[in-house]
DNA sequence: GAGATATAATTAGGTGCCTAACTATATAAG
DNA sequence: CTTATATAGTTAGGCACCTAATTATATCTC
């Protein structure tokens, strides 16, 4: 279990755990160094996640947000309405209608007037978007599962439980100081 | 190990496992839908902790990358080039000159030319710098430890190893398809 | 109906980070 | 010495996403 003859992640990631015991150690305060390093090494690698991912779609043309938005159609059966589609993303309305501006502008989905609501404005897949979709699922796919593919099946199951326990402790960072997101779900 | 009674991840976390698998099969894709659930996870995790340590550290007046180059510095003797900065945080040296310019005009940090290299403009640590550093310590680490705070000491190791080989096939994203990640590990 | 209020989508403006081009200085080659 | 090349930092312009304000439509209350 903690042998540590193997298995070191001493991947030169940034930061370190002395870099960590340091800046703790400075002000004296009664914190544990190795959940700083967690907290600081999780936001590493969202950061570095998250260009890699903008790399990735720039290959067929897309950000990650358009990317997202269009698989979301693709699940909904090419119809949606902005507001659907800015609560399944989790972005504003705003930011939206910027993807849809770019996304009708290159022909992937198209924009129509509902009859039932005047302000509503159903966004569609058009059959380009939905080729699109077929074209770089392949390879979109596999370079997904190969992004895991250091961890077998049972890390898997373990890496989800746990990130799912410190993504809800994202909200320690955003809410009231002291409270604890304990056991139950505090669904905001 | 596998019992369901107690340890789901059911948080409300987007995507599902339904959906992933969904997706694959829409296209007949040889792919482990669980794998595809991780790596989505992992994304939306990653962009809901960036949105949210923004929030964080703008209750300092701060942001994410600001907090990161004044950390550096004082990690460095309140001294160093925007190259080093540029090289330590990750990021470019045009994204470090635009930090700088705004801690510059906040007074948290100052420049100062250098009389080895006359292309050289070293960045300085100031004392109101270091004042805000030390402010902000006891509630910025104590908000990162609750973070993790849902994970018991030996799930942290746990975790650390799991998202550092997650972390190294974040490359699979960007690299060549097919070319595996040069961290070999030997279990598989 | 008329006004107040709610909602859908958009527009306007801001932040964070990027790439590429540029300026100024240093160094190497002839 | 002069020209070419490399390097440090900055500037210019772009993308993704945000919040706040705006426009247009719907609904509720009188």
């Amino acid at each position: 279990m903690n042998n540590n003859n193997k298995i070191i992640n001493d991947i030169d990631a940034i930061p370190s755990l002395v870099q960590s015991k340091r800046q703790i150690d400075r002000y004296n305060l009664d914190i544990d160094a190795q959940a700083i390093l967690v907290a600081s090494r999780l936001m590493a690698a969202g950061a570095k996640l998250g260009h890699a991912s903008e790399i990735h779609f720039s290959r067929f043309g897309l950000s990650t947000g358009r990317y997202r938005l269009l698989a979301d159609l693709e699940d909904n059966e090419g119809e949606e309405l902005p507001s659907q589609l800015a609560e399944h993303l989790g972005v504003t309305r705003a930011t939206v209608t910027g993807l849809i501006d770019i996304l009708e502008r290159d022909g992937l989905v198209s924009r129509r007037s509902s009859s039932d609501d005047g302000r509503q404005r159903a966004v569609i897949l058009t059959e380009e978007g939905a080729k699109k979709l077929r074209e770089m699922a392949p390879e979109h796919f596999a370079r997904l599962e190969a992004m895991v593919g250091l961890l077998n099946i049972d890390e898997r199951s373990v890496f989800l439980d746990l990130l799912g326990r410190v993504t809800q402790g994202i909200s320690a960072l955003t809410g009231e100081l002291g409270s604890k997101p304990k056991g139950n779900i505090s669904n905001e």
